[in-house]
DNA sequence: CACGAACCGGAGCACGTGCTCCATTAAACC
DNA sequence: GGTTTAATGGAGCACGTGCTCCGGTTCGTG
């Protein structure tokens, strides 16, 4: 199953592609394990690769980056269309900022780095649209059974999750890593029909947050 | 007013001591800017100084980042006593999240790494302790007027802060600067005691939260 | 004023990182 | 099997960074 990018490159060499396949599991985990600044020659070494391979399949680290989130993004979308078909809209949500959350507070660079990428790669922002149009409808599918207030919209779910995720590395020794679920907790209890005050700054027109300039 | 360590130094002659206030100066303004990883080089030649004279005054990059934490936490603790002041227990809570996070908010890089720094200097984890209690009267004392949930303690509120803080730089071109305060709103009404539902993972033991190991 | 000591700053070192060159290897097709 | 050519990987380059050395300068006191 390829991983990446779609046809339109001139066919990779039998070994080339299994290259590349070994080299994004690598980096996917070097990723998770030691944040975005890990080196290029670790991936390379744990792919059991040679730096120059890596670079003549991704020009760019950030190039790697991106394939990398891209890969995530598509887990993210069969995730969210797996929380549209729950029964329970409102279960749906939670199952949803939970799944994202969890996959964020893993790889622990990664979501960080997700925010920039996707502005600065029109590829990946498209993707990003796709989520945030599932998302939409987990959103208004709850607010039209009355489990979910009526003044946010999906963007505000992938903001809260954000939010939440980077509890996931806290650095002081003895807490439990999944102490992020605690707080996600606090952030469902507000999102409630029942909970919901006047929330001060409107949310972001649809327009700002869908169509993200290309710089 | 001098602004880092106490007596115990030997006495700063007058331009040394001038420099070091100018180098602590433009290190929070230069971080606050360009982040965490901003050079050393930069710092000094905001603080029109040479790199050897901020390095003879604080050993270590570390050693400045600290430095500067410290001064942010003795901030912090002033907010939280000011907030204790506040006649409404609600209103405390409110203020005091409110503005923890928009310091957090603009000073850019260093949130991040305060937690980090605060496991790994023992003056730093002592002032941090300082500030934790303040918080937990905060919390106490709304939690006596009903106007907080029951089953949430001081530490919860400043890993939320930090949480909605992590919402400050957002990187699509076009979102309001604010906008986390919106998500605080969210925050704030899941800490309602109405909102209140049963939190999965229990709160992290005072022991753990107050005497974090220093490795 | 004059003198010793504290202090200064720019040039330089060591190191890690992203990225490239090129002689060697091995896949693919006849 | 032989030939072509894509693919490989280790040595090396350029650069930025944290940090230090040392000749010159300025502060503080008698």
């Amino acid at each position: 199953m390829a991983v990446g990018e779609s046809a339109t490159a001139p066919a990779l060499r039998a070994d080339a592609a299994r290259n590349r396949e070994l080299i994004v599991a690598a980096a996917i985990e070097v990723f998770a394990e030691r944040g975005l600044e890990a080196s290029t020659a670790d991936i390379a070494a744990r792919a059991g690769v040679g730096e120059a391979t890596l670079f003549r399949r991704f020009p760019t680290k950030d190039d790697l980056v991106t394939a990398i989130i891209g890969v995530q993004f598509e887990e993210s979308a069969a995730l969210a269309e797996s929380c549209l078909a729950d029964e329970d809209p409102w279960q749906g949500v939670e199952r949803f900022l939970y799944g994202m959350a969890e996959r964020a507070a893993v790889d622990h660079g990664i979501a960080g780095a997700t925010k920039e990428k996707c502005v600065a790669s029109p590829t990946l922002a498209g993707e990003r649209r796709r989520i945030l149009d599932l998302t939409s409808q987990l959103v208004r599918r709850a607010q039209k059974a009355d489990a979910l207030r009526d003044d946010i919209a999906g963007q505000d779910l992938m903001f809260v999750m954000s939010a939440v995720a980077s509890l996931a590395d806290l650095p002081f020794p003895g807490l439990r890593a999944d102490l992020w679920k605690r707080y996600l907790g606090i952030f469902l209890d507000g999102l409630r029909p029942e909970a919901a005050t006047r929330l001060r700054p409107g949310a972001p027109s649809r327009k700002v947050i869908e169509n993200p300039e290309v710089e």
